[in-house]
DNA sequence: GCCGATTTGTCCGTATGTATC
DNA sequence: CGATACATACGGACAAATCGG
């Protein structure tokens, strides 16, 4: 079943870059033309370089054209502020991903961990700890929270595999939106015995809340770096001047 | 002179929302209703709420309506995805800013240097070290290249203000796309000589390469952030299934 | 379960403004 | 100046999801 439009054209454009069938700083095809290439209306072409440039590909300039400025990157690792499973990015770099069970209960949430995780106080909570590992190396450390009567049913069997995976295909979930924040912590206890840190007494962590499609915040995660390995990658626009 | 519709409508949104005239998971006005309100096109309305979405304030559900899923943050911190100069950012959150210049050269990139920048073997480039104050505090270290027949006239007195208010309002460049890595590395003595870093021994490294409005790389930089008041938000949506 | 009203999602066409060359 | 290109804005049409009766 083919998709919209636009995100046809979208991805044909994409990889036509990615493959380098345009220079680097090549203009890419006028609208004009591309709404013939593509028989659509310019407001579909625009939807779809609108996303390109999002995603750093290209840079529009008015009255010029639509410039590449896509340059392939050699150590492609994560996502490019798009939501990605463990399992997705690690099949999109072809590594082989292994997911290790740490601990998997139930909770309530207290006044702190609800300031910390953003859940209302009261709130029934799945708690695991998960250890990811890639090519063999454990490089990540995931306390996650779920919303217990949102990810219904939820198994040590399934943590083990791709959460993801299950609240999707399964539940049926609409994944939406997932607010991050990046910081460096010191390493705990529980980070130096899991995660071989070497010299490093501090890791990248990255605290992300993540909505559904009904706008119920059911996840909060917390997952912690090895530093070595870590790399995130983002694209910026800046707004025109205020 | 008012900028354009939709941004002018994006703001004001954005602004009811932040001073939360709208509650949390409370439904927007339809966008019927904003198209009498606003007296505009639905087309711009959509514009002006896909922005929001984009910044993570708000959710939009087909069938349903636009929820609000904003919260005010307590620790506001850097930016949401946008390109912003250290001084706006110290400004936004009433902070003062100070910076030093360390160091003021010029340079020819050598293969090493090009293959770390993204600079042409053979670019004349501007080489500085800055370090940044926020309300007396040392920050963030920053190593910066500058591509010298872009920037020109270039001095160490625009450097210890602001060189982006001199790129924007002097040299009247347009700053548009910046591509950045994020990763976390060991510290250097010079990171160790000028930063306090307490009992860290590493910190948080913004790699960024930034384009013109004429798609030339015209800036690296290398920021290096005490940990302890390093903090990147971003916002994340979810590509809809493969 | 069905139907109709509401709401957002997609797509098309057209007109005008503005920057580049 | 004119031709080309992207930017903004308006209008209309239909599809798909949601909800209430």
């Amino acid at each position: 079943m083919p998709k919209m439009k636009y995100i046809q054209i979208y991805q044909d454009l994409k990889t036509k870059i990615e493959n380098q069938e345009y220079e680097f700083q090549e203009l890419l095809p006028s609208e004009n033309t591309l709404i013939f290439t593509y028989s659509c209306s310019r407001n579909t072409i625009r939807r779809a370089i609108s996303a390109l440039v999002a995603d750093g590909y290209v840079q529009t300039q008015q009255g010029k054209g639509v410039r590449n400025i896509f340059q392939p990157t050699p150590q492609t690792s994560f996502t490019i502020g798009g939501i990605e499973s463990f399992r997705e990015s690690a099949a999109r770099n072809h590594q082989t991903a292994k997911t290790a069970l740490l601990c998997f209960t139930e909770l309530t949430a207290d006044e702190k961990i609800a300031k910390r995780t953003g859940f209302a106080p009261g709130s029934s909570l799945y708690y695991l700890q998960r250890l990811h590992y890639l090519d063999g190396k454990p490089l990540i450390l995931n306390h996650n929270y779920f919303l217990k009567n949102v990810v219904t049913g939820l198994t040590p069997e399934i943590a083990e595999h791709s959460i993801y995976e299950y609240l999707e295909n399964t539940l049926h979930m609409l994944i939406v939106t997932s607010k991050r924040i990046m910081t460096v912590e010191k390493m705990t206890q529980i980070d130096e015995k899991y995660l071989e840190l070497g010299d490093y007494n501090c890791l990248a962590v990255v605290s992300s809340q993540t909505y559904n499609g009904d706008g119920v915040m059911f996840e909060y995660t917390q997952s912690r770096h090895r530093p070595d390995y870590f790399c995130f990658q983002d694209n910026a626009v800046r707004r025109r001047p205020l």
